[in-house]
DNA sequence: CTTGTGTCCTGTAGGC
DNA sequence: TGCCTACAGGACACAA
């Protein structure tokens, strides 16, 4: 469930905690969580000693700067979460727990193990990772303008919410923010890409532009399951301000028509009726 | 290349 | 009460 505003508000969180420590041990619970090196030990001792100099952030992917050019790379997926253990607490479904000066540690949790962490050097894309180095513009860079997006959709025949989740299109970018643009753009997902008006492409680039923004101004979207959290375990307060996604057969905020929902690509889509066409 | 489908993984919600 | 199934969703493998 973490999208680009989720990791950027756990990124934004966890620099000042982070930053300038060391690495001085890594314990793994479940070594599948581990996506590079292949090995358990060839992932701790790529990381033990190393010094964190800064947070960055790819799309939805973590990027932990360590000196040495060696990068140590988050990817949450559904249910990944991220906190800094300052006593000796031991979250539910940690998975993986980085030991580091200072008398803290960084614990990863994830009770679905879909997520993962790969020990990398920096710019280096392992198996598994590939689609890190092949990933667009983000969206909310200037890079991401209305010819870009319409170089994308040209002659494509997928629905324009497939190709919004498409990670080389619009980087960042997964189901809730998906639904929430193309609702701010009044465009039905389920229209195929290629036939969109250049109009409308500008409108739905503008769109994933404030959806995302907003997104972070309101530190991501804490649905009732509680998947996603700030790693202080703070609730985000995007989700209040949703104006599609979760809101099936409840009423449209702008025209009241009722909400619906439908299937596209096996993903839950949420739309207005009235507002998108 | 493009598009759609299945798979991974586990906890939870809903049906009976 | 308790079992069973469907579902959630990001990314990738794979088939057509």
């Amino acid at each position: 469930m973490p999208e680009l505003p989720e990791v950027e508000t756990i990124r934004r969180a966890l620099e000042p905690e982070l930053a300038g420590r060391t690495i001085r041990s890594v314990t793994v619970a479940r070594p599948d969580i581990v996506g590079y090196p292949a090995s358990v030990g060839g992932f701790s001792r790529a990381l033990i000693g190393r010094r964190i100099e800064r947070l960055g952030r790819t799309g939805k992917y973590l990027v932990l700067h360590l000196d040495g050019e060696r990068d140590l790379i988050f990817h949450l997926r559904l249910s990944g979460h991220l906190e800094v253990i300052t006593g000796t607490r031991k979250p539910d479904y940690e998975r993986v727990r980085f030991s580091l000066s200072g008398a803290r540690a960084l614990s990863f949790a994830e009770p679905r193990v879909l997520g993962r962490v790969y020990a990398v050097r920096s710019g280096q894309y392992p198996p598994g990772l590939t689609g890190m180095a092949r990933m667009g513009p983000e969206p909310i860079s200037t890079a991401f303008t209305c010819d870009f997006l319409a170089a994308q959709f040209r002659g494509r025949t997928a629905p324009v919410k497939s190709l919004l989740l498409d990670q080389r299109v619009c980087c960042g970018v997964g189901n809730i923010y998906s639904d929430e643009a193309l609702f701010r753009a009044g465009i039905r997902p389920q229209r195929r890409a290629g036939v969109l008006r250049k109009a409308e492409v500008g409108r739905l680039a503008a769109s994933l532009r404030s959806v995302l923004n907003d997104g972070i101004k309101w530190c991501g979207t804490t649905m009732d399951d509680g998947r996603y959290v700030m790693p202080d375990g703070a609730s985000g307060r995007f989700q209040s301000r949703l104006a599609v996604f979760g809101r099936e057969g409840e009423r449209c905020r702008k025209c009241s028509s009722i909400i619906r929902r439908s299937r596209i690509g096996n993903r839950s889509t949420h739309y207005c009726p009235n507002c998108q066409k």
